[in-house]
Parts: structure tokens; sequence; C-alpha cells
DNA sequence: CTGTTAGCGCGTTCAG
DNA sequence: CTGAACGCGCTAACAG
């Protein structure tokens, strides 16, 4: 609550003086630092960053804007920006959209308002209307986890069609013929993307793509339920699911269950991101691991790098590699086919 | 990177008419406020926040400080803090201490020069340092899942030490007569409580309890793995264990499998916190449930409502209930005892 | 080594 | 209905 110049008259000298103290700035004579430094230490002085920032135009501060916290990719996500960004002196603010563009733009708007120096964006949608207003004010951005179209960012993102390809390859050489893919909305480039992965594996195989076992939903528990039940209802029944992201996996399952269904016995299964592994009991899930904390941490480098100047001019796009790790759920080869 | 200044000239009026169309304060003539909203809309002009805050003393920021953000039961509570606090205008910077008291205070430190309004802290430690330096600087500190001693403070948490005494004399009434609890830093309450909580149930059913059986260590994977080993290499061995977090449990269920033990067969198990449904494809452990998302809320809405002046005078604590769910991992009536 | 001046962007006060 | 002047807390530039 005290200002720098009651800690100047306090200390019986200039504010200027008081500034040099707190900043190590030009020279300050022994005895007055002294003086300065008590006063400060008495008063419980804490300089006002926000007048620091007004001069500046700095805040040291980032903008981490995602769909939902509360999915463990994001935490991970959220861990590796927060490290990075205290690393370097920074703060993250961040905010929920629920995939919401709405609530996506009037996050941006403030966060603008507030001046924050850069802005991590998992963008709700497809769309380039964000990056571009976040561009037009000035504020450097690092889409994460999503691509946006027709608008060259910084962006950092795992590779989907790869997961995908490789997520629907896997099943195709255990005999798989009838997979259902449980995607998010189309908007959604991750969910575009997976599907993309699976047509490729698919045709690569010599398949034709039977477009009634590509289902969109939502991307939570809730959506993956629906659309197993969708998928049962077909004749014939898939004989396997991939679940475009965590939450949908575990609806599916749960869907499955519910009618009986054992996991891989009756249907195999397989799904994108993968579970933090201090969350799994008994990991059984076969899935297409995203690296979510280095993804954050490399987007806020990015975003840092870009800050200081020191970012290449061309706008950069890191696709990094996902892992495959094969458990119980996708079951062993096909027999009988 | 419009200023209001540039606008104004733009728009052939003073700063001050800018102003009152931005705000809708005052007086301003149609023909006015039309040109001035054009320029606005052209310019692409956004007030700064920084200057208005500097005035007006108030930052629309909270602080979230916990340990980490990583663990899905504080995922859930930055979850509620950040849904109210947007409700409510607000922005949340969060940062994780990681259980160390100087990130910790260095958080405080920078979060205080940048003036947020009011904190969320999850103390590191049970000292009472922090929400004194919080308190002098006058910044309003809710206090989050901890107690902090000798200290009163507004505070939500869920109630530790009744979740401890339920957890513990659920294993009694199985029949475990030894039961080792798996808890964490003597510093931390909730460590602490839920140790209390299970010397009551045991003094309660006229046991005496001995000494070994009660293992300290980290909030986290290893820390239960650990704590586990040490429980394991004791005669006789524990016939139960108490995870006293969810890190915990999981690092004590991977100790026991390594040790090709079998919950709840070999071992009964039961431990705090539980995950939430979107994580789990199989309810498995028995657990004293906090209403994690609940806890953030009502701390955001104790934090805001101080803020607005409207909080009651003394300080308010409040302990919420915890739910014991039972699922498979407690099993069975002990026999042949 | 230290103090004065000026201004970051905004909004309130008080004259027009 | 509108504008000029001032100050929020801080520091760079320039004297002294």
């Amino acid at each position: 609550m005290a200002t720098i110049r009651e800690v100047a008259e306090r200390a019986g000298v200039s504010t200027m003086t008081v500034s040099r103290v707190i900043n190590n700035s030009g020279y300050t004579s022994r005895a007055a630092r002294a003086r300065v430094e008590a006063v400060i230490a008495e008063m419980g002085y804490v300089p006002n960053a926000l007048a620091r920032s007004l001069r500046f135009k700095q805040t040291k501060t980032l903008a981490l804007v995602l769909s939902d916290i509360t999915n463990p990719f994001f935490t991970t996500i959220a861990r590796g920006v927060e490290d990075v960004a205290n690393r370097h002196g920074f703060n993250v603010i961040f905010g929920n959209t629920d995939e919401s563009e709405e609530k996506q733009a009037e996050y941006l708007n403030v966060l603008v308002q507030k001046q924050v120096d850069g802005v991590l964006l998992v963008p709700a949608l497809s769309t380039e209307g964000p990056v571009a207003f976040l561009r037009s004010r000035g504020v450097p951005v690092v889409v994460l986890d999503r691509r946006v179209p027709e608008c060259s960012t910084d962006g950092v993102r795992g590779d989907s069609v790869q997961g995908g390809y490789e997520l629907t390859k896997l099943l195709l050489g255990l005999g798989h013929r009838r997979i259902a893919i449980l995607s998010g909305p189309p908007e959604v480039s991750t969910a575009a993307d997976r599907v993309a992965g699976y047509r490729r594996a698919l045709a690569e195989a010599g398949l034709n793509c039977d477009p009634v076992l590509i289902l969109h939903g939502l991307l939570r528990q809730a959506g993956g339920y629906q659309m197993t039940q969708q998928a049962l209802a077909l004749t014939p029944r898939p004989t396997a699911l991939f679940a475009a992201n965590n939450f949908i996996a575990i609806g599916a399952y749960r869907a499955l269950r519910d009618a009986r269904l054992h996991v891989p016995d009756d249907l195999a299964m397989v799904a994108f991101d993968d579970l933090p592994p201090a969350l799994i009991l008994e990991p059984f899930l076969t899935v297409a691991a995203q690296p979510a904390y280095e993804m954050g941490q490399c987007a806020t480098e990015m975003l840092l790098a870009r800050l200081a100047g020191k970012g290449p001019d061309a706008r950069q796009e890191v696709v990094l590699p996902v892992e495959i790790i094969i458990r119980c759920s996708s079951g062993n080869p096909l027999t009988g086919e």
C-alpha cells in the first residue's frame, strides 16, 4: 500500500533515489542506500508493477486460453507453460473456453486490455478470427494443439494425422475391418486430422471407407457415450472403436460396459491422448500419447523468444510426433475371419 | 496499441469524450458518440486496463497459488475458482509451488507487486508467514484445502479429520487391526489431520496405536511407493493401507503390485481424494472424496465478497464434509481372525 | 552521487 | 454537452 513517494519522504531522499535502490540502477551512496533499504523493510513497501508496466509496456504476464483445464492433457500443457514462464519471470493467466467462441472472444478481449505480453491459445474452433484479432492488437500468439487455417502463425501441436494413421493401422493389422471412429466436431482441427489419418490408413490398405463409421460428437465423456451407442446400432456392428480423445474414450468404455460388452474381447478399442501415469492404476488403453508437457514448454519458449525479438522471422510450426503405446484394450489379432 | 488520445484526435474530440463513450458515463451528443465509435472500430482501439487499474486500484485479477495443478484434486479446484471468477469479471493467475515455501514466497511477492485484488492460497506448509505477508500488504486471502495455525483467516477446506476417521473406522469394521497410514509431511495440515482422524478411530475402538504404522513421506507417487515398501517390511505386516492422497494411493498400488500383492485380497486399501469420473475407467479405490469443485467455488465467492466489502466482519472458516465412497479396494470383511 | 522534469494511458474535477 | 488540467506510481533523461 505504501508508495515510492512515502518511502522517499520517510528516508529524506527523492523518489528517484528510492527507485535506484530498488532496481540497482545508477549510483547511490552507501548511506542513502542503507537508509532507503531500512525504510522499505520497515514500511513493507512493494513496488507497484502496474505503474512500471505502464511505462515499460511490458507486463511480464502471459495468457493461456484453452478449452478445459480439467482435461489432464491440457492440465499437463498448462504445467509446462507455467514452468517455463515462471523460470523466465512471467506469470500466467488462464481461462477455460469450453470450446465456445464467444467465451474465447471475451477472454481475448479482456486479456488484450490487460496488456498481456503474449497469448498461448488452444483455439475453440479452427477459425482465424481470434488469431487475427490478437495480431491486429499487436499481441504475439502461439497456437497450441490445433491448427488455424489460412493464417500462418507460430504453432505447436501433436501429429494428429500420424497418430490417427498409426492407431488405425494397428487395428487393421489385428484384422479389424469395421472400425468406427468417434471424433470431435469437424471444425476442431485435431478431430478432423485424426479422421484424416484414419482415412489414409484405410485407403492405404485398399479398403474403402464406410462413411457411417465416422461419427462426430462432443469432445467429452457424454459425446463418447452417445457416439458409441450410435456405433453399436450399426449393422454389421464395428469390431473396433477409435476414440479421438481421452474423455471420449472413457465415455465409450462406459457405454460398452452398459451394453454388457467387454473390451477387448467383444470390441477392441484405441484412443488418442494418454492419461498421466500418476493417475492410472492399471494401464489399459492402447493410445496415441502426445507429449503434452513438452508441447506447453515448447510453445512458451517460442512465445518468449518472439517477445525477446529473438525468434526467426518466419512463422514457425512445430509438429511433435505422437507415441503409440500398445496395451490391453486393442486386444489380440482377430481370428475366424 | 492505439491510445485514447489518438482516437480523440482522429474523431476531432477530446480524450474525455472518448472516455465517456467507452464507459457510457456522463452525457455525449449523439453525433460525437457515433463518430467516436466509428473511429474506435476503425482503429481497433482497446482501452488500457493497466492505466485504469492504476487509477482505480483494482485489477480485476485474482491469484491462485497451489502446489501442483497437475493433481486432479487441485485441477478441479482451479476450475471452480476460474468459473466463479470469470462470472464476476475477474481473471486468475495461477502458480505451482511444488510445496516449496521459497517458490511460494516468490509468487506472493510478485503477485502483490502486480496488485492482484486477492489471493487464493493452498499454503505449502502450515506456517502463518505467507498469510501474514499478504495481510500486511493489504491483499485479502482465502486459504484453501489446508489450515494455517495461529492465524485467523478466511478458509475453505475438506474435513480431513472426519475423512481420516471414517476411512479408518471402515477398515476397522472390516476386521483390520494393523492399518498403516501413508501420509504426507507432518507440516502439511491435511496430512496431520488425516492422521488425527486415524488416531481417533483407533482410540475409539479401544486399540492402541502402533507408531511404526504411521508413515510420512512426499504427497506424490514416489512417496506412496516408498512408504508402502516400508510398510511391507514391518512385522507383522499391516493388513490394510490408508493412503493420505490420490497420488500416494497410486504409488502404493504400484509398490504392492511390484511386490506381487493383490488388492484387496492380500491387502485392503483406502485413500483420500477421488479421481474425477471422467478419468476413471473402472472405479476401484474406496475413497474419502472431497468436493473439490465446490471448494474452489466457495473460496472464490468468499474472496469476492471480501473485495466487495460484503463479507462478515469475522473471519470465516468453511469445513466441507467429505464423502466416503466404498468400492473394491477396501475388500470384504476379514475372516479367520 | 542526487534531484527535477516529464510522461506512460486513463478518468475525475471543475470550468466552460 | 465538452474540454483542460491534474494525478495514479514509476523511471529515463537530463541537469546539478
